[in-house]
RNA sequence: UGGGACGUAGCCAAGUCGGUUAAGGCACGGGGUUUUGAUCCCCGCAUUCGCAGGUUCGAGUCCUGCCGUCCCAGCCA
């Protein structure tokens, strides 16, 4: 929430909705989300939600999931499903939830008025002639008209109805709207309505041989809903008057306005369809899931949270410009929802073993540690300190570097939530490696206590070895390693994959609070990142723990 | 060499009928607070709106020309 008077995010769509209201063309608005149910949705599709729902919210409009299920050979359940799933998480809920497939009766209506009217016609010539027809538009050039144009309206009108009966063999004929074949505009040169389609659709079985076109099916859809407003991506800027053509040719149910908006690009991804398939099927990862996908399911099990996507695509705003945005930019919007939410927790990646030489053998304290610095409403959690301590392997250099504020020989550092300690010796095995820390502790500097009052100047994280607990952790990174993988002419955007975009880490020591954790539930790691529980912890003999995104760290950038 | 769009800082992006200091966020630089080198808090960051002309007392907003980028040859959506 935001109590400052900073302008409100504006668009151009939301001013049209605005004058909409104002000039009393619309009483309320109706907007709708009309995805395919042939892929999964990603981060490109959130920002068409944000925008259909919320525009709609703001103005106390309706909005509807409208799956677009108008090609039977590449739609499914599986799909739907997930979409809706999706939709849900976000943290929207459609007013009615429709196909265009309720529609295929009132289509067929609709297109035998264009045929009685005679603005449609029953065309056989065959794909490859229809596209001959149409001429050659990089030089201007009219398109012819089909020999059949001028069939006469009953023959047409008998055709139709055998091919709806599935009297022909899928290709045989097409319906095609008569508009003008010199148009200019290529998608007004007699486009398709109709294909016969001999196939089965998810949810009208075999009662359809012939498939309504998207462009002859969109339209009449937010007619008969009501929509007021349908907002598209830009590639539809062009299908626009044919969209209103059918419109004004029909006895139209309603008179829906279409805008266009540029889709959302992120950098160092790919967001196609086709692109994310692939990666699904070579393996390049393990699932449409996988928390390296830009896909909705992917940044869920990723760890991040609706609320920040949502943030995102509001602030990101809307335009017609296309652009990329920086994965930075994403990054940043789960760093400041999850630096608000998340538990604080310690969690030792790469550890090294560090012995408090004076501390009694065999002691164990538990100590209080708040679940978040700035907000003691969360409060607290136990954390065990014993005599024995992982400490992060970064965290001590025997030799290091000027403004190195951690553990060094003779050094002293804070130990997060507990006592300041002082290094007194190293131990190291035959290659030279450190394998053992001793250290002494002030036992006057406990947090809480007044010698806690005394300044070090490092502060780091541990977990106590006998009470730390064995967890694998996926370090996940950005998924190519260059901001654009399609940007080179002859290179495959495959080689540009990040070989480090998953490190495996498979025995992290967490300490005990974590490990109670569901799936699903995040931890901001103090000093390293945040950190989500992977739904695959169900099935292992230890936790397993996806890093969602690491924390900003200025002492990494400078020693760059 | 067709058609449709777009071009405001490194990245998004607001800029009502042309009117005075060109919003905001991210990134970046500097300082402060801090038991996370995190967070938080200050301060700074486009004499200029793709380029060139023109209209006007006045132009990012209007006109002309040019340049650049994206989309379009499914019986896909």
């Amino acid at each position: 929430m935001n109590n400052d008077p900073t302008p409100t995010a504006t668009n151009f769509i939301r001013n049209i909705v605005i004058n909409d209201l104002e000039s009393g063309k619309h009483q309320s608005i109706k907007t709708r989300f009309p995805p395919e149910p042939n892929g999964h949705l990603h981060i490109g599709h959130a920002k068409s939600i944000c925008l259909n729902f919320g525009i709609a919210d703001e103005f106390g409009g309706t909005t509807n999931l409208r799956f677009d299920d108008t090609n039977p050979l590449k739609e499914n359940e599986d799909f739907m499903n997930a979409i809706m799933e999706d939709v849900r998480w976000l943290g929207f809920e459609w007013d009615n939830l429709y196909h265009a497939s309720d529609y295929f009766e009132q289509l067929y209506q609709y297109a035998v008025h264009l045929v009685k009217t005679g603005k449609a016609y029953v065309e056989e010539l065959s794909a490859e002639e229809i596209l001959e027809y149409r001429g050659d538009w990089m030089n201007n050039e009219p398109g012819r008209e089909s020999p059949w144009r001028d069939r006469p309206v009953e023959e047409s009108l008998d055709l139709f109805e055998r091919m709806k009966a599935g009297e022909f063999e899928d290709g045989k004929y097409v319906l095609r709207a008569r508009i003008d074949m010199a148009s200019p505009d290529r998608f007004m040169r007699d486009p398709v309505m109709y294909r016969i389609r001999n196939a089965s659709h998810h949810r009208t079985g075999d009662e359809w041989h012939i498939y309504p076109m998207y462009d002859w099916a969109h339209g009449i859809s937010d007619a008969i809903e009501g929509i007021t407003h349908s907002l598209c991506t830009l590639e539809f800027e062009e299908h626009r008057p044919l969209y209103d053509w059918f419109l004004e040719n029909i006895p139209s149910p309603g008179n829906p306005r279409q805008i266009e908006f540029a889709r959302g690009n992120l950098d160092f991804t790919v967001m196609s369809k086709r692109r994310l398939r692939e990666l699904v099927e070579e393996g390049i990862v393990s699932d449409w899931d996988d928390p390296r996908m830009p896909t909705i399911a992917g940044l869920r099990r990723r760890g991040y949270t609706p609320e920040s996507i949502r943030a995102f695509w509001d602030d990101m705003g809307v335009s017609k410009s296309n652009s990329i945005i920086s994965m930075g930019v994403l990054e940043n919007y789960v760093r400041n929802d999850l630096n608000e939410r998340a538990p604080r927790a310690m969690a030792v990646l790469d550890p090294v073993k560090v012995i408090l030489t004076n501390y009694p053998e065999g002691e164990t304290e538990w100590l209080e540690a708040p679940r978040h610095p700035q907000k003691p409403e969360m409060g607290n959690r136990r954390v065990p300190l014993s005599r024995d301590i992982w400490i992060e392997r970064d965290d001590f250099m025997e030799d290091p570097p000027r403004k190195f504020f951690r553990l060094r020989p003779d050094g002293e550092v804070r130990l997060r939530n507990a006592y300041i300690i002082k290094c007194t010796k190293v131990v190291k095995d035959a290659d030279g490696e450190v394998t053992e820390i001793h250290c002494e502790y002030d036992p006057e500097s406990r947090s809480g206590m007044p010698g806690a009052a005394r300044k070090v100047k490092g502060t780091i994280h541990w977990v106590s070895v006998e009470h730390g607990i064995e967890a694998e952790v996926r370090m996940y990174d950005r998924l190519f390693n260059v901001a654009n993988p399609l940007g080179e002419k002859d290179r495959d955007y495959r080689e540009f994959i990040n070989p480090h975009s998953l490190d495996m880490v498979p025995a992290a020591i967490i300490e005990p609070s974590v490990a109670e954790g569901k799936p699903g539930d995040f931890f901001q790691f103090e000093r390293s990142g945040y950190f989500t529980i992977d739904p695959d912890s169900e099935s292992r003999d230890r936790p397993v723990i996806n890093r969602t995104v690491s924390l900003r760290d200025s002492w990494a950038k400078m020693n760059k």
